[in-house]
DNA sequence: GTGAAAGCGCTAACAA
DNA sequence: TTGTTAGCGCTTTCAC
């Protein structure tokens, strides 16, 4: 690894001003000659500086903690992290993902994190909802992905919960379903409560009235089956909006053993919180995909600014492969999702 | 942050000193009562050693980089990253998680890896095959996870696929099923000709002969559904070993059209690679887990090991909350794999 | 046994 | 406009 050291014997200039010139602060300081011959010669040695001497000297370390339980547990993550990343490179930081499985090892690794210098955390829940900060992240710049400070006092970047169910029942709406049902989550959840409304809205935007003997909310687990069930032979509803994938595939059961076409009979739409339906249902049902990648993005993008304290609105994508929201919006708070029709949605009279 | 400076100011001795004493290198070196101190010193006041400055002058960095393609888009790394957490933080080390959604990414997600000095890397794929380690990953100690090195240069560690196979398929047998087939993956990999192998020795070894109309090796898309529901008319198989979460839910669909009853007609243990089987079918089939979890454990270990250039049988687990595999066994490369019954297998006379 | 001193690679006052 | 100096927190000879 070429240091300044180096660059500067081999230029024949002392090594602050190589550390000028390569930290573009040369303007009006080291005439442009001397710094050109520093930059071919950085150039030409394959200079990279050394991030961990810089931070030891700045107490900066251009890391970036994302902090998350569920990176571990489901695919959910995947899209988050990888905006996360993309957002990070193109500012020139590093992310560090840790996962806390437990309420134990979560402080250790934050304090492990804080120890190697991050200079902020993304703190990510897997589904929305009113969070409590962990008290040791509190002293640090911090952003939520997909969650709530329940204290009001850190901001957060999450999907547009009341548009995904407007958009989706709409859809339904639109295609012609007559009876839609609202199969959600029976957990006390921001997600959820925005679902509904979005759901409610929907019908009464179209002048129809909201009947919550359509709307089941369940857990995910043996009764929610049951209950979608009995909603089946009770309403017969032609139209479902589902919380995720798990309630999404209670439905599609229900369907089969019924032997109701999908897309015929009736018309799914699901949320793919697990990529459950991408991977296995994708034929069959038309998902909404949270946009995972854009919280990732933005969240970092809305960290950065904090920790810089500046704007980032000149920041460009240079060289970036992966799909990159516009950059010339402002940073949002609220993300608006895509409703994916990979699957039939039936149209009738 | 307290610092070596203020213990040494605070104690009446010498930075070097504290250094001494705090890396127990004081042994026979400095007077114990002296070094007792010390101790005590650093521990009223909170100290924490600054691993930047250590790295700076150490040029160890006690980081490891973990990377892997499919972090963000399969749940299935989740237990790998946990288990080499575990043992990451067991051995002091800090575990740095990279994706590297594509093959551009990947040298420069490393190269900011090296330069932040990480010691060394775990390469891990998605299912076991061989793989070319990336160029740039050859200069470090390096070890694969759920791959092969196709070179033969690097350490790997494993599932054991072949007892995988030869499990279920045995369990099946057990089970009374005549007539098992085997949903495999077409595309060539070390887990297929493994897992193929398994299942063919555990039908011999029961005495029966081995049916290639049985075996249908499909990959992961329309087609295959076709294929599977072509070996149910076929060859009217009762017991079904599968590759994995997607050719499990093949069968099972095609089994739900046919009318027949899992655990009663037929009989289905699928591999659960995306935790689908877990999450959405869990109550319908027997899953084979991976050993995520101690694959990552185990490679971290090893890595380590080749790092510190010692083995670390010595090194017990204090405070972990996670499951630990049994620490007085040395570091394998193949590991064995468990079958949860989850759903019922069918007992026939 | 203990401490002084040098140095890892870099940045930032301050001098020149 | 450039170089000198000091120092971030730590480890490691090498004198004493």
């Amino acid at each position: 690894m070429t240091t300044m050291k180096e660059i500067a014997e081999k230029t024949g200039v002392s090594v602050s001003t190589v550390s000028l010139v390569l930290n573009d602060r040369d303007e009006g300081r080291v005439k442009s000659g001397i710094a050109d011959q520093v930059r071919a010669m950085a150039e030409k040695l394959g200079y990279k500086p050394n991030p961990l001497a810089r931070s030891l000297r700045t107490s900066k370390t251009r890391i970036l903690g994302f902090i998350s339980e569920e990176v571990a547990t489901t695919p959910y993550a995947g899209g988050i992290i990888l905006g996360a990343q993309a957002a990070a490179s193109q500012l020139g930081y590093m992310l560090i993902t840790v996962n806390t499985d437990g309420e134990d090892s979560e402080d250790e690794e934050i304090t492990a994190l804080k120890r190697y210098g991050a200079d902020g955390f993304l703190y990510a829940k897997m589904s929305n909802r009113y969070t409590d900060v962990p008290e040791s992240l509190t002293s640090t710049p911090l952003v939520l992905v997909d969650a709530t400070d329940s204290r009001g006092r850190f901001p957060s970047v999450e999907p547009d919960e009341v548009h995904i169910a407007y958009d989706a029942t709409t859809r339904l709406i639109e295609a012609g379903c007559q009876r839609i049902a609202y199969i959600g989550c029976s957990e006390p959840m921001l997600a959820q409560d925005r679902r509904l409304e979005g759901y409610r809205t929907a019908l009464e935007d179209a002048g129809r009235g909201y009947d919550e003997r359509l709307v089941r909310n369940v857990l995910n687990n043996g009764p929610a089956l049951q209950a979608v069930s009995d909603l089946f032979d009770e309403q017969r509803p032609d139209g479902f909006f589902c919380f995720n994938d798990a309630r999404a595939w209670y439905v599609y059961e229900c369907a089969a053993r019924r032997g109701l076409t999908i897309g015929k009979d009736i018309s799914v739409i699901g949320v793919d919180n697990h990529r459950v339906l991408a991977e296995t249902l994708e034929p069959q049902l038309t998902t909404v995909e949270l946009p995972h990648f854009e919280m990732g993005y933005w969240s970092v993008r809305k960290l950065v600014s904090m920790i810089e304290k500046r704007d980032l609105d000149d920041i460009a994508t240079p060289e970036t492969t992966a799909p990159l929201p516009p950059l010339d919006s402002p940073i949002p708070a609220m993300i608006r999702c895509t409703l994916i029709e990979k699957g039939p949605v039936a149209q009738r009279a």
